[in-house]
DNA sequence: CGGATCGGACATTCAAAGTC
DNA sequence: ACTTTGAATGTCCGATCCGC
């Protein structure tokens, strides 16, 4: 099935550049990556990039014990849109995270050869909207003066509270984090090319401001292309100053969020929960082990591998 | 053929080591 | 105090297996 990434790829450059300083290459689009984002849609003809690379792996802070148990993708919500599918929402929680074992000594680090290798590392990370507005490191970084600029789609906001109410508050992300795949968010879509701008009589600028490359207008549903219909939402003032909020589409479109995804597929006569329960019968095993490998009180680390 | 399983690549976290 | 490093730990891709 198609797992794919709940949230968007390109949200990050690479934290570590590779020993050699090498960056690998992050002009990959999703629509070229098995790991889409499912918030996000194939590009009309002539804005895919051609470059086959990968984008970095996006993982969730904490998957949860199914999806985890079943090493497959997880996300932010809960339940998780793999819990849902499987229809065992109820048992969708947060694994719990072994604590990190401590006073374990190190030899000495070695230095690496280039000096300035994080130097170049962040100026790309802090790379800056002429405006202030940041701009994730891929569309910078992946965007070389030979190649047509890369379209960016990232979530930037939520709805105001109460828009959608049958969503649970979104968590709270770090600057710059990914907003939880399945509460709605507000996208800057980019722009393909602003209008001339004209001035108006107070010196004001009339039209697109001077570095409009992205503008709050796209609301992308939240759901699997599967589920609901994917709709771009045309800026409904041209020339609205970008700043300006722009009301949200109503939230009809989409059914609530659990009757959003189809009753899993029933193999007879309460498969509804023998399918799960088959799943991880057959994984016991093997947190079983990883239960085992946890660290025994005062004594020799279970290490595994 | 679709879903489950699982080895292992990849990402993240964070404490020790090193530097200023 | 801050930065760098590297290993522990976790996530999940993708090949393969398995049952219908």
């Amino acid at each position: 099935m198609g797992d794919s990434n709940p949230e968007t790829d390109s949200q990050q450059q690479p934290s570590q550049p590779s020993s050699d300083g090498v960056q690998p290459q992050m002009t990959m689009h999703p629509i070229t990556y098995s790991g889409m984002p499912m918030h996000m849609y194939p590009f009309p003809p002539g804005m895919v990039p051609t470059h086959p690379t990968r984008t970095k792996r996006r993982q969730v802070k904490n998957a949860c014990t199914n999806c985890q148990k079943a090493c497959k993708k997880c996300d932010d919500a809960r339940p998780c849109l793999r819990c849902v599918k499987y229809g065992i929402a109820e048992e969708c929680v947060d694994s719990q995270r072994k604590e990190r074992q401590k006073g374990i000594k190190r030899g000495p680090y070695k230095k690496r050869d280039g000096k300035t290798a994080n130097v170049e590392q962040q100026q790309v990370d802090v790379a800056v909207q002429p405006q202030g507005m940041p701009v994730p490191p891929t569309v910078t970084a992946a965007v070389p003066s030979t190649t047509p600029p890369i379209p960016y789609v990232a979530p930037v906001t939520y709805p105001p509270p109460g828009l959608y109410p049958q969503y649970p508050a979104p968590p709270a992300a770090k600057p710059g984090e990914a907003a939880p795949m399945y509460y709605p968010q507000i996208f800057y879509a980019p722009i393909p090319a602003p209008p001339p701008q004209t001035t108006g009589q107070d010196g004001e600028p009339v039209g697109y401001p001077a570095h409009p490359q992205f503008y709050p207008a796209t609301f992308i549903a939240p759901y699997p292309p599967q589920y609901a219909t994917p709709y771009m939402m045309p800026h409904p003032h041209p020339h609205a100053r970008p700043d300006a909020q722009i009301p949200l589409a109503p939230a009809h479109h989409y059914a609530p969020y659990p009757q959003a995804y189809p009753k899993p597929p029933s193999r007879g006569p309460g498969a509804e929960v023998g399918a799960p329960q088959m799943m991880d019968a057959r994984r016991d095993g093997r947190m079983e082990h990883a239960r085992m490998a946890e660290p025994i009180p005062g004594g020799a680390q279970a290490k595994s591998g």
